[in-house]
DNA sequence: ACGAGACCATACGCTACCGTATGGTGGGGA
DNA sequence: TCCCCACCATACGGTAGCGTATGGTCTCGT
């Protein structure tokens, strides 16, 4: 059996504790402790604290950009029907990790563009499935965004148990936001 | 023309770069130097950088509270007139400051209790208001946190422009969440 | 005007972490 | 087998910030 790690253990290390922790627990020395080594361990991975933490971003971006939209269009169905899937993916994580990314990108401008571009095409999706619900541009576009923000907003408060919370409220919130105007 | 200090200084000094670089930055070396003194000068108003964090938490949880609902109650009028100041209020604001205190949360549990307690009673407000409006008291509630939940995620997302955005939009928004079910 | 106390400067030791330099080790290919 | 090199330990110097100790100075009340 090999204990020795490879660049993507350090990331995931690190993914873990910005989750837990948050950016400023992601330190050298605390994150070799935990994996049992040293920093010379770290060094030898990586040029710099920096670039761990710019791997760190890459990575999330990755799973962040595909994982969920895919996952949708896997399932399939009609638009209302991806609809509703979206939001209870989406709602079965806690978003500790987007949260903490989220607190990152105040500081960080490289991180607040990935997250603005992440930000557009999930935004974009959204507003892609109202308007096969046959809303217009205008109102797909305040229903997505709508939607989005509160996703968002519920990340950001505890939220701590993943799933959908009471289900008539979820019901009361998907029947507001599919309704037809006028 | 005095120029020394006293504790309140240095609280709203340590708001300011809350808000602007986050918890992390605010340490008291760095803040004595933006105002101008050394560290000899905190250590005579706080005991230790913990204390001046709990006097920040508390000057702002004092704000939080009352500022915005009592602004909303004072313009008066009724309930969809104080629903729709109330979102034009908050939205006001960027919510710089509230979301680096959201960010501190995370890993703080008093901050996460002080918050917890603002959160319920700013969404039971906003509830009320939707019952005003003679939504059931499962509509009002599902409304009050899809709404609230929304603003809190437009502060974590930039919204770096302070106001309501395009009209329309606020338009179509406000129109959803105030139009009768059945 | 003068003492007291509020406010501040300086100097010190301590800890946590960064990044570098250098040498050690164990497992897989020639 | 043995040697190479990917991976790791150790030791070092440097910086930033914490909290303490001690003494200086400005200002206000009497």
């Amino acid at each position: 059996m090999s204990n020795r790690l490879d660049k993507n253990d350090w990331v995931l290390a690190g993914l873990k504790t910005l989750s837990r922790d948050g950016l400023e627990a992601v330190r050298v020395e605390p994150l070799a402790a935990k994996l049992k080594v040293t920093k010379g361990s770290f060094y030898w991975h990586f040029k710099d604290r920096k670039a761990l933490l710019t791997a760190m971003l890459s990575l999330w971006k990755r799973e962040a950009t595909h994982a969920i939209i895919d996952e949708v269009e896997r399932r399939g169905g009609d638009a209302k029907t991806r609809l509703r899937a979206l939001f209870e993916i989406v709602l079965q994580s806690n978003g500790k990790l987007e949260l903490a990314i989220r607190a990152w990108a105040t500081t960080d401008k490289t991180v607040a563009n990935t997250l603005k571009t992440i930000d557009r095409r999930r935004i974009g999706y959204t507003e892609n499935l109202f308007q096969e619900l046959g809303f217009s541009s205008l109102e797909a576009n305040a229903r997505a965004h709508l939607a989005y923000h509160s996703l968002i907003g519920q990340y950001a408060m505890g939220h701590n148990q993943p799933g959908l919370g009471p289900k008539a409220q979820f019901d009361a919130v998907f029947t507001m936001l599919t309704r037809k105007p006028k």
